[in-house]
DNA sequence: CCAGACGTTGTT
DNA sequence: GTCTGG
DNA sequence: CCAGACGTTGTT
DNA sequence: GTCTGG
């Protein structure tokens, strides 16, 4: 496989084939203010989408890892209405005995979020949005030393939403804690080269199909998990997280 | 029946 | 909680 | 995902 | 090398 035509926007230097490794366990949030500052755009429904819920002052995140609290959008029922709320990253079955098992349930296949024990019931009734600016990759490069990290993102740094699950899981010292996970899915042709997997990015169009808990049919729910298209994503080399 | 797992990614 | 393996 | 730790005993 | 914490 020729694999040139990837790196035609790389950085100097990195024009090894890099092994096929790589999944989105790192993310960046950068607020719609500075999004709006630096594009100008005339419109962007996503955007304008999370500003009508609060979100438009939320702060300049570039490096947001499990176990920490995220922004995340999701239906309230007593609102009637979907709603900003922190959730922490790494989803706690509501079973569980113990938070230890939730640090590993940072992502949830796509494809089989209908069967696992761990997804199945969040997928029928506690799905949720997870604003983004961007995610990060890491790939490892022959010869060299480091790995390649990667920004990736959509062109012009539009912000979007990643499909998520959430669960509310209480302690053995009665606890409560809100937990949720970034489902994925196969990785588009911007990103296969150096990751086989990508966070689910959702259509605007989608969005309130999957906040509604109402809607329980798992096959036209998964419709929408589908890999985001190529042509609207960059992948960018750097050298440090937060660049 | 009980005991134990329940997940993803990347690496070999 | 629910399924699987023994 | 990466970065950093990776241990015990006895004492307060 | 592998686990834990963030």
């Amino acid at each position: 496989m020729d694999l040139s035509a990837f790196f035609s926007h790389d950085e100097p230097g990195s024009n090894a084939a890099p092994a096929v490794l790589p999944m989105c366990g790192r993310y960046i949030y950068d607020p719609i203010k500075i999004f709006y500052e630096l594009n100008n755009p005339n419109s962007d429904e996503v955007a304008d989408y999370l500003i009508n819920l609060g979100a438009r002052d939320l702060p300049r995140r570039t490096n947001i890892s499990p176990t920490q609290n995220v922004p995340a959008v999701r239906f309230d029922g007593a609102l009637g209405r979907s709603k900003i709320v922190d959730l922490k990253w790494g989803l706690i079955p509501r079973w569980s005995k113990d938070d230890k098992f939730g640090s590993k349930l940072i992502n949830a296949r796509a494809e089989t979020l209908g069967e696992k024990p761990s997804f199945r019931e969040a997928f029928k009734k506690r799905r949720c949005l997870l604003p983004a600016t961007g995610f990060y990759e890491w790939s490892v490069v022959e010869g060299a030393a480091r790995k390649q990290i990667w920004r990736i993102g959509l062109k012009d740094h539009a912000i979007f939403c990643m499909a998520g699950l959430y669960e509310n899981w209480r302690s053995p010292e009665g606890v409560e804690v809100e937990t949720c996970t970034i489902v994925t899915t196969a990785a588009n042709a911007l990103i296969s080269p150096i990751h086989e997997r990508m966070p689910a990015i959702l259509h605007f169009k989608d969005f309130e199909n999957w906040l509604d808990p109402s809607v329980t049919d798992t096959n036209k729910l998964s419709e929408c998990l589908i890999g985001y298209d190529s042509d609207n994503m960059e992948r960018i080399a750097i050298e440090k997280i937060g660049t």
